[in-house]
DNA sequence: GTGGTCTAGACCACT
DNA sequence: GTGGTCTAGACCACG
């Protein structure tokens, strides 16, 4: 899996690895109990601490989406990903409203704006590309 | 219009203050060519420091959101909204790509994504608010 | 409000504080909305570096025990502190079985270890102490 | 004789371990004299280092809790178990506290968590809870 | 070699 | 002056 860092952006490298890694479950590249990269490793591979590599991993294995396994180091959430908490659609609404809000503003259609959210979902998700099984 | 800020949030006070406004605005309840509040009245009523209310204003006039008159004060834009640049479709997918890529982490349906997407829309947009202010 | 911290101990510092910390909420000597000294003058105060301090803080706000509050610092959970969940029993359960198991193999009674429990209950408890004399 | 480990806890495996043998000791599954598994086919059963094992058995020894002979293998203490000393009523109260501490935070009652106590001591105790009342 | 913890020192964003 | 982030380097517990 491709790391790629924006050292310039305001959003915070840790937050950078957390999103980068959602995407790679997301998108099927990364599969369950899957192993990641050691905190040592990654952080050296990327070129940042390895405080900065562990805050995303903590946080990660917080949100359920890794687990720290004792023998198998960091390891994709076997045991089912978390589903649809009410909790996660709050946060989901809280993220997604000053966007479409921002995109009302400025004039977006509603069909237009759904016509994005749709490209993207299938730019990121498994399904589209090259993984349809037998 | 009220203003509602949660100082306990991870959000910046200044950009909650620029996201209520931009809702404001998008949701019709904020009118070109009306007046906001000056930055000290505005920072008395809502209790916080000028130069938070002062940050959110600039940064809302960088985007073309908000004109800033040392005499008549602030005011919507009155000459014309921003539209979709190019720009901003960018900063919009980076926005929502990983909310979307979360979401799908968790097995949310591309369907219901979008359906989310069209409430809050809807929720926000002046076509369907009712817009009982006088 | 005193921090007693055992330098030599394997249990880590930043849960020494965080266990002190809750026993001051629990006590009632520190009270819901009331200050909590800043990250860097409660790590000077005691000795050890700010991130300890720090991570301390950052736990007790997952917990619900405290908020860091953009304008007032660090705080005591105002509203309302968290209630009896399912996952605080199960926690406090895998807490409390391997200590109850090593009482029952030293041959410790029901009854003594039961007396034990109430005597740190009302020790700690601030009904049992200085506020509501007999 | 079942041991049962969670591979994903932030309890180290050895501790694990400790508690599930001084349970079975104390639950009367494992009684005194009796043999346990020698260290390589323990390790090898639950599928963990040599090392791990090792630790285990070498902390449950300095406890005084089993015997190690280098022909006999490992038993079970058989001459006395240790009973309640001081130094073990100190450790006892400095594992309580904390727990308790949150309990009181939390807002349970004292007699909801004795009936906790009482609950997992009787369970795991093997005389089901009907012995030392005079 | 792994993650966990701690220290020291630095810069930045926010208020 | 506050918390947030990042770096660098170190030691330890664990397996």
């Amino acid at each position: 899996m491709i790391i790629q860092l924006d050292m310039q952006s305001d959003v915070p490298i840790y937050t950078q690895l957390m999103n980068q890694i959602v995407e790679g479950i997301a998108g099927g590249s990364l599969k369950p109990g899957e192993a990641l990269p050691s905190v040592r490793s990654l952080a050296s591979d990327i070129g940042v601490n390895l405080h900065t590599v562990n805050k995303a991993y903590t946080l990660l294995k917080q949100e359920g989406y890794i687990q720290i396994h004792r023998q198998k180091g960091v390891v994709v959430q076997p045991d089912g990903l978390p589903g649809l908490t009410p909790e996660f659609l709050a946060k989901q609404q809280e993220q997604l409203r000053p966007v479409i809000a921002e995109s009302i503003l400025r004039g977006m259609n509603l069909s237009d704006l759904l016509e994005q959210v749709k490209k993207l979902y299938e730019q990121i998700s498994p399904s589209s590309g090259k993984e349809s099984m037998p």
